[in-house]
DNA sequence: TTGAAAGCGTTACCAG
DNA sequence: CTGGTAACGCTTTCAA
């Protein structure tokens, strides 16, 4: 009747707008010469299988009942146009491959890859896509991306390594969590600790201060007493937790704790380097050190080595991460190993439960936490320590 | 008139599709109550800040022209509501952020993460997103993953990394590269060598001949002439190259190239560490290893102590690709510097370059080919061939 | 089992 | 400078 659309027979306004397919509503005319600019529409398929626009959706979609012949013919004609969907209009519509973001500060740390790694890996299982952003530390662009994907509508927002525990964060992060909630999505925080509160956001989170805890007392059951400590960042949060499980581990065996063998700094190779150089030149007595990640346990080595040290013989090592450079490295590193890969599949899982299990428990209040274990891999940069002169 | 949409003054059809809002025209009732389920829509913000939604558009594109009252208002609104613009609804209506999307087969890989953080980087610098997809070096996953990106409607499509050279895969990629520029898209290939014939797809290469006809150039002016390589799989056409680079650069010196000397194998550590040691158990006669990437060369080192030999006293070592790695290796290793980062800097480039260039001279031919230059960077583990007894 | 058409949330054109 | 609204390409309901 007097309503409807695309219907009306011709009798639309003018159209300065560009191309279009099929005007009026029984009329198959105007048809875009096949092959032309631009993508095949649905549309460009229905009319050339000579079906409904809505028997090709649901021959594509598979998720509703056609006949063989119907199928045939569609999807002849979708492989000879090379014909893919509309991702945009199919979101639009309801349908929709479901998106996780990755958002991490430096995409080259070999952590980040294995927690990505698992991420991805959880995702395209279900076919899901991923979409990564890095921030750089930045916490203006942090909020930039994530804003960005809630644009995107996508089914979580993954935030993944230790964060920066100033003030702000507790309510940056749960303005995020709300934000993503009530957009439809979800926060997931991966390697940092949970957030304060009824705040709707899932934390899968590593034994951190426990597997600091079992590396010091690998150390102090090896006998070392004096032992440089080298957490990483004060204000990060993940050094705080491997500072206060090597704390505890001291405690425990009776072994007085040295606040002045704690050197702070970033997770790089040049920390751990600059650390042990200086260390070394100040003349602080120490038999051991107890990096806050491998690579700085790797640029430590580097420096003692440098110095004409030996190790294990003459300086222990220990690192945390237990990334592949962990393995790698001559003597082979003894450290802590975190289940990254398995963080970013759990990470999924929790999202992709959520999403079939609980619609509509939206609103706050069921933060998820998940710790996973850690523990020390023995390798070779450990000795007794030996008798200095 | 007759036809119009969402005019008709209420004639409209039963809706049993969901929630609407404002039905008919100039009728603002049955307003969604705010913070409702779902995101907030741009119609939301328009009738909360009494503008239409017209306005609204314009004020958040900022591409046009409004008055400050009335970006105000309409600001207002935003916050309140926490609104963003759905970008699938953006890209449908035409606009849209601009989108590429990065393949790999090994997400773990430290050369992959510089060329995605080259990516991304020069993607952000720009407002555009960057997606990531892993292939696990299975080509049906690829196929999937290049329609998936498709569907996305990305504006182009990196894929990075070598190639296996078999007689597929240059029709293969034909066929991506074809299918891609027909959807508005664009093929890039990243690390590996360009497509034959007069195909729509942009290369971004580096000098790999080049850096190991230099690397191989080094190992015989220091004395060498017995030396192991091993290049990486046969099929792949980055060992290729590397190999044909040892081969041209022996020949320069006149030194008979032994094919026994050459190990083909997968580029990682394990596959170094069996070599080398497979070569010492066959009592291969070799002064130097050449290694295919630095860690094969960091797992043929390894191989090399556990057999008592020193790097490089009496085996010289050499990588290829400069990841951090290498400098972190003790002795640290003599290399072949690939500019990964900026590689995929200059993906990103050739992209949006050719998107605001030339509109329309899409259809194949203009396959531009970018090659950067390689070298050696020279440290600590080559030194002329000792004595053997 | 199939077809017709409304609706998803934006943008950009046209008219004022 | 602002408002109204067709169109983007698809899914899904309703009707046949």
């Amino acid at each position: 009747m007097g309503y409807g659309f695309r219907t009306g027979a011709g009798r639309g306004p003018a159209r300065p707008w560009g191309r279009r397919y099929g005007e009026g509503a029984a009329t198959v005319s105007e048809r875009k010469a096949s092959g032309g600019a631009g993508r095949a529409t649905i549309r460009d398929v229905a009319e050339r299988a000579g079906v409904s626009v809505a028997s090709v959706s649901r021959v594509l979609s598979g998720n509703y009942p056609v006949s063989d012949e119907l199928r045939r013919r569609v999807m002849k004609v979708v492989r000879d146009l090379d014909y893919v969907t509309n991702a945009h209009a199919r979101s639009l519509a309801g349908g929709g491959t479901p998106t996780v973001a990755i958002l991490i500060n430096n995409i080259t740390g070999a952590a980040f890859a294995h927690v990505a790694k698992g991420v991805e890996g959880a995702a395209s299982l279900r076919g899901w896509l991923s979409l990564v952003g890095t921030t750089g530390d930045d916490p203006e662009r942090e909020l930039a991306l994530v804003n960005l994907m809630r644009q995107q509508g996508v089914a979580a927002v993954v935030l993944l390594g230790g964060a920066y525990d100033f003030d702000e964060y507790q309510l940056r992060m749960a303005r995020f969590a709300r934000s993503l909630d009530a957009a439809g999505s979800h926060l997931v925080l991966v390697g940092r600790p949970p957030l304060e509160g009824d705040v709707a956001a899932t934390t899968v989170d590593y034994d951190n201060e426990g597997g600091a805890y079992a590396m010091a007392s690998h150390l102090l059951s090896a006998g070392h007493r004096r032992v440089l400590v080298l957490p990483g960042h004060s204000e990060l949060t993940t050094a705080q937790g491997r500072l206060r499980g090597a704390r505890r581990a001291f405690e425990a065996y009776g072994v007085p704790f040295d606040p002045g063998m704690v050197l702070h700094g970033p997770y790089d190779y040049g920390h751990g380097y600059d650390a042990v150089e200086e260390s070394l030149r100040r003349e602080l007595d120490f038999t051991a050190v107890l990096a806050g990640t491998d690579v700085v346990a790797a640029g430590a080595m580097h420096a003692l080595r440098g110095a004409g040290l030996r190790v294990p013989e003459d300086i222990s090592i220990v690192g945390y991460d237990d990334i592949p450079l962990a393995s790698q490295l001559t003597p082979q590193l003894t450290t802590v190993h975190v289940p990254y890969e398995e963080m970013g599949r759990a990470a999924l899982r929790a999202v992709a439960d959520r999403r079939e299990g609980g619609a509509g428990r939206r609103g706050g209040g069921d933060g998820a936490h998940l710790v996973l274990g850690t523990h020390v891999v023995v390798r070779n940069s450990v000795q007794p320590p030996a008798r200095r002169s």
